[in-house]
DNA sequence: CTTGCATATACGGGAAAACATATATATGAT
DNA sequence: ATCATATATATGTTTTCCCGTATATGCAAG
């Protein structure tokens, strides 16, 4: 997987894309209908940015059932995997309110967490 | 020093931004006229970058004479210094040629390189 | 095959970012 | 004080990006 620096970070430089990234690298895999329901942003909004992720090689996404799952793509190159992995790491603050609507939220699909 | 994520990819999200603060990270320090035969860009195009840079706090000046010299400013947190390290290590590909403009300028303020 | 829910795309408007050009400031040399 | 060089800022324009609204598609259930 090729991905320049310049798209990579262009990728990271959207709040709503930025944060998407984030929550999906803590949770492994999120849908669409959580990180609208975490992000507090409408459908329309969420759906042209996960698409423009998938686009540029950051998310692979996969469908199951009426529901579309996005992940990290595993086959980005090792300083990119890093560049999230750390960035997730070293600023929980910073998702901290979304974390918090995710886990709070009721009906999640196929899975169910029981955290807060 | 506290930067958000947000604001620090942001940063990093242009061309002329991202390129400069790979080289400095290479050499340390550069100073305006070397970044500018460099990336080949216009002097004011340069400039205003790197006051943008300078203002979010990624990166420190320092005059001497006549020449500015900026650098990464050390006081980042260490996620976002571990971000610039990182991508310039693994990319030198993506400032070769500009790599190679500054080796081969002629009359670089202060110091002396020979290479090439 | 129709209905309902989840997700994606199309379109037009508006805001923000980047640019080129011109000009200002700062320093050093004459 | 004048001039030359290095750097910074101001201004108006163009381009890029993001958004809301409307609509389309895909899947599951009845």
């Amino acid at each position: 997987m090729q991905i320049t620096p310049l798209e990579f970070y262009k990728s990271l430089a959207d709040d709503t894309r930025l944060k998407s990234l984030l929550l999906i690298q803590r949770e492994q895999e999120l849908c669409v209908c959580e990180l609208t329901e975490s992000l507090k942003v409408s459908q329309p909004k969420i759906s042209r940015h996960l698409a423009q992720l998938r686009e540029s090689g950051l998310l692979v996404d996969r469908r199951q059932g009426q529901w579309v799952y996005y992940r990290i793509n595993p086959e980005l190159p090792q300083w990119a995997l890093d560049v999230l992995a750390t960035t997730a790491e070293e600023n929980s603050d910073f998702v901290s309110e979304e974390s918090q609507n995710l886990c709070c939220m009721g009906n999640r699909p196929e899975r169910r967490f029981n955290c807060c």
